[in-house]
DNA sequence: CTCTAATCTGGAATAGTTCAAGTTTGGCAC
DNA sequence: GTGCCAAACTTGAACTATTCCAGATTAGAG
């Protein structure tokens, strides 16, 4: 596994260090997860790893393509594994869960603007926004 | 106008304020300004609104549906007055610069996820991502 | 093994937003 | 019109996520 990893990273010409693996890793076990998180998961097994280094290895990855960074509107930065499958997000509006939805229509980039402005589109990002079961039962109880 | 927008603030059982019809006043005449520049525009008519107080009614207005807030991911959030139609964003990487899209495919919600999760889905949010006009332009002349 | 650019550490700074306490004011009842 | 009071506003500080900076460390080419 950490060979795998170790192979990403060379295939992108970024230097195999520790705190990149560890933050592969990381992401390879927990979807969407935030910096505070990977940090966390990080120092699990490095625990002298510096936040900064963690920011910067989460932006060298993502401009890299071997990680996706997502942001829905009002939370902070979250991080996914999954890359490459133009996969879209549902995000629980009460308790910000985020949980992967699969393209709505066939394949990247998925969608059409009716009229792009002069626009050169070049991907069309998906936010499903609403209420997850959990919170759903919740309101449901009280 | 400002008893259009008075009338509006009524509608929704909010108090009459020259904050909030100045915030209006803004909205209405710019499309996809940040906070910054809703103080700035306010502060053009009412010298001593506070901050806060912009922040304030920007807050009560979005819960009220008067007006609708974006945040694409790498910018701090941003209001328009154009509501109630659900329509998009084209945001260019390079510049930032945001225009409106007419909903790509019927009306609200436009989209259906293939597999909701569980997730009972009230809003699919749209964000195509690209280069505007002018950058594209400008990447050409260098 | 050596060298050097890339990377990492530690600490400080910044932007955008929110919190808290006290003052003012819009809208209703009289 | 006058008075009341919850909503709205002012002032000022706090907070969070992120970035900047300067110096120490290290991966990996030669």
């Amino acid at each position: 596994m950490a060979s795998e990893f170790e192979a990403r990273l060379r295939a992108v010409s970024l230097r195999v260090t520790r705190p990149r693996l560890a933050v592969l890793a990381a992401l390879h076990d927990h979807a969407h997860v935030d910096t505070d998180t990977v940090i966390a998961l990080v120092r699990a097994e490095l625990p002298r790893v510096s936040h900064q280094a963690v920011y910067d290895v989460l932006r060298a990855l993502t401009d890299a393509g071997l990680v996706r960074r997502i942001e829905p509107a009002g939370t902070s930065a979250r991080y996914e594994a999954r890359v490459g499958d133009n996969h879209h997000h549902v995000v629980c509006r009460s308790c910000g869960a985020i949980a992967d939805v699969d393209c709505a229509v066939g394949h990247a980039p998925c969608l059409t603007a009716s009229d792009d402005q002069g626009f050169m589109i070049d991907e069309a990002e998906v936010v499903y926004w609403g209420t997850c079961p959990d919170c759903a039962t919740r309101r449901i109880d009280q």
